[in-house]
DNA sequence: TTGACGGATAAAAAATTTTAAAGAATTCTG
DNA sequence: CAGAATTCTTTAAAATTTTTTATCCGTCAA
């Protein structure tokens, strides 16, 4: 089944944007132009993310995120907040009323993606046509089913695992820190130490058998997925 | 590279321990008492974290956060914010001069520890890939990716000796002194012997093959990139 | 011929990563 | 809900990689 998401924000010019490349990223999405709108949506619905534009026109932004984490049935889904002025971030964090990600206007809507596709992941959750299969010679990534085949066997992951190969895999070639994969991996408000990525990158190669050297170790930098 | 903290608070004894476990977490502390001793600093310095005690005796400490928060060079900085009653923090937030975190004291060290490492980790955040490769002849350099192509072939390149040629290759034919290549590589509170550089000069011309001549020695001087 | 300078090499020192093992936290199950 | 099982995180040590220092050598110019 498709994911769903929520749009709300007051400009229609964001509303339009957002709506056109989101749907053609295979994702069921539904705009609303005020809280009080989108209230009714959740009436009939509940979305697997909720894009919020906290800064709207009648203030109703910070209300708004403020019911979502305080209703029992909204507050497991994932928000990722956009705003005009970074300074307003500062208020949502205040407030702990903390979303699962941040993006400051204007923003690239390649950044988006990934951003969607990163809180998505967190979440479990997988977009219809991203449920593609991952390959790379006798490595096989199935993100569905959190499994990954080596050479045909079949071996299972855990989720942070399945996450950072996703990752890597989805970037070829790109090196990332280890904050960088924190950041994108458990989200921004997660406190562990560098270590700890150390040993999911271990227990990854080990599951890797043979291949495990398709994650390579930049030393002093971090690691990537290099082909 | 050290990542540089700015203490702003006018009690001894706070300004002591954070300095104190802050320097053995391995950042480089300048510690001030008030927020004019800080301003000072700022004119030769720019923080990558600035952690300010919003009730300081003079009350100034409002005042300094929006100043932070509208000059054009520092209001990029994240801040932490330290105060005795969260109460304070509302008026932070009234006011609009919103940080990144907040801190009640007493605090532990632990948790200001991981909030630190948060708030750089996502001020850290990558902004969506800017690809510059740099090119000449049969030599790809890819700073991104940490890759070097020569002719075709990959080569591996630790950390000091990408930043070295990027140096190199970003300005063709001028002349850089070992002093100049160690402040630009390695940082400025790095104290090295200036034949060190030499030897990365050689190792990087060893995995530079038979374009091993592109960087150049000035005798006397230094070295440099020559097309 | 001497002394300054950089190239080469090896070895020491420092920094970083890998590994294993154990403690927390979370999720599953009865 | 408790206890078990799984997953995630921390820690500390061993292993590896990178950086730095030291030394010897040849070249070049005074």
């Amino acid at each position: 089944m498709k994911k769903t998401i929520f749009v709300i924000d007051d400009e229609k010019d964001i509303r339009e944007i957002l709506k056109i490349n989101l749907i053609s990223e295979g994702y069921d999405v539904t705009a609303f132009s005020s809280a009080a709108e989108a209230k009714k949506g959740f009436e009939s619905e509940k979305p697997d993310l909720i894009i919020l534009d906290v800064m709207m026109e009648d203030k109703d932004g910070f209300e708004f995120c403020r019911e979502i984490r305080s209703s029992e049935k909204l507050k497991s889904i994932p928000v990722i907040f956009l705003s005009a002025k970074s300074e307003e971030f500062d208020k949502v964090l205040g407030l702990e009323l903390g979303g699962d990600d941040y993006l400051t206007k204007p923003f690239s809507i390649k950044e988006l993606r990934s951003r969607i596709k990163a809180v998505l992941r967190r979440s479990g959750e997988l977009p219809e046509d991203k449920k593609i299969i991952l390959k790379y010679k006798g490595v096989e990534l199935n993100p569905e089913q959190f499994s990954l085949k080596v050479d045909g066997e079949e071996i299972k992951l855990t989720k942070t695992e399945l996450n950072m190969l996703s990752l890597f895999m989805e970037n070829p070639g790109k090196v990332f820190t280890r904050d960088n994969i924190i950041n994108s991996v458990r989200g921004h408000d997660v406190f562990v130490v560098d270590r700890t990525i150390d040993v999911h990158i271990m227990n990854l190669r080990k599951k890797l058998g043979d291949y495990k050297n398709i994650i390579t170790t930049f030393s002093g930098v971090g690691y990537g997925f290099k082909e």
